[in-house]
DNA sequence: ATTTTGTATTATGAATTCAAAATGAGCGCT
DNA sequence: AGCGCTCATTTTGAATTCATAATACAAAAT
């Protein structure tokens, strides 16, 4: 099928960037697994079961497994020595470990946006907080969560630094999953775009000391936040 | 063989915790294809091929498969769809960036110590840097390098945040492998152990800012270090 | 009734097999 | 001689098979 679409190609001499890349099973195996971990859908503490993910999924126990390993360094499962894996359960220390960490991360990160942001940069990440704020203004709770991920990422990128967005993004894939609980009232999430608007602006001026200090009090709310969620349905222990 | 031994010791009455454990084979693997690659046996760049690796470590594809892919996850190996892996390239750029991100968390750990450090973590650093100040003496390089890393590790553990640790040590061993290659003069030697001596005063005494000052100051030395060491050999490109 | 022990079942761990892609050598061609 | 092309070989990707450990269950004994 591939190949009728080369042909068509090459017919119109217009050879779009489209490559045909068949990924290896491992890569999609393991995008649908995180997806399923961070919505929520493979719940803390729920046990990987191979056989039955690979009917799922409609592939042999190999390349999920492989795609398991890989989710385990990520830190999103567990291996359980000839008990297979499951997914990280949710303790509130551990999620407050990683909200210090990505503090840490953002601080530097607000520092080397302010010095190596590119305008264009900077136009994307107003465009996306509209966007957020947007959604906002109608009350749309999951959809305003994805631009906000999208802007702190975008930040994070910003800064010029690959390994830095790396580390975070398996960092925020850990906490995104309690994210997704956190059912914040109307004043917090009020309070949140008022503060994304500071940031937002100290970003643009780039006045790092400010950015960097907006970062901190934005995620130590976002800590209070998410432990509140953490603590009214913690259980799962291991 | 286990059973003889559990009677025997059933007859004390003394029972040890010792568990059999067997470890699974692509712990085992990893293991050893980290310390092969942080030690340069595997050299940045190279071609990981399964067969051989197969045949030296006398196992089945299966696991050492697992194994490399985790390796990717961690960053010292990189996967090419259908031709295998290489070691990753040694980047000045990238070493530069991880090395950024480091001392982000060096920071953080740095504050978190001087709080949360126990007494006996206190006395165990200042057991390692005199293990180290002996190796200096001795200029014993390679051993001197070793504690160096404990000493470093030690910190950051006792911030007593498992995340902090977890992530700073794979970071930490993509920098290993240009460590190796860092032969720093007798001066920058001597220097080296002076700025430990002074983080280790400071840490002792609980002094968190100046703690994190001078983290700071001794990576940005390493960072030149390292960076000349790679500036000399730096050949290993995608 | 409860606990323990033996057995059957199931799930995972690892090796092997099969398939597809990439590499490399030889060959004919211009 | 240089170049591209075909075909054999090698190597990786994925599925399957085999082995082993964990679990569930039933029966027996206390």
């Amino acid at each position: 099928m591939g190949t009728i679409e080369n042909l068509a190609l090459a017919g119109t001499g217009a050879v779009t960037e489209k490559r045909i890349e068949r990924r290896p099973l491992h890569e999609e195996v393991i995008d649908q697994l995180r997806d399923r971990i961070v919505l929520g859908e493979l719940a803390p503490g729920a046990r990987l079961n191979e056989r039955v993910l690979c009917e799922q999924l409609g592939i042999s126990r190999t390349p999920l497994r492989e795609a398991i390993k890989m989710l385990a360094t990520e830190g999103l499962v567990e291996l359980l020595p000839n008990r297979g894996a499951i997914v990280t359960p949710l303790k509130a220390a551990r999620i407050a470990d990683t909200l210090a960490v990505m503090g840490a991360l953002e601080s530097l990160a607000g520092e080397l946006a302010c010095a190596n942001a590119s305008e264009s940069d900077l136009a994307e990440i107003r465009a996306l907080h509209f966007e957020m704020l947007a959604h906002h203004a109608r009350r749309e709770l999951a959809a305003y969560f994805r631009y906000n991920q999208f802007i702190h990422m975008k930040i994070i990128e910003a800064a010029g630094n690959p390994v830095l967005t790396n580390t975070y993004r398996q960092l925020n894939a850990n906490v995104r999953r309690a994210r997704y609980m956190a059912n914040l009232s109307q004043k917090r999430w009020d309070a949140a775009v008022g503060e994304h608007e500071e940031i937002l602006a100290a970003l643009v001026s780039r006045d790092a000391p400010r950015l960097k200090r907006l970062l901190a009090e934005h995620l130590a709310h976002k800590v209070v936040s998410v432990m509140a969620a953490l603590a009214s349905n913690d259980v799962a222990a291991a």
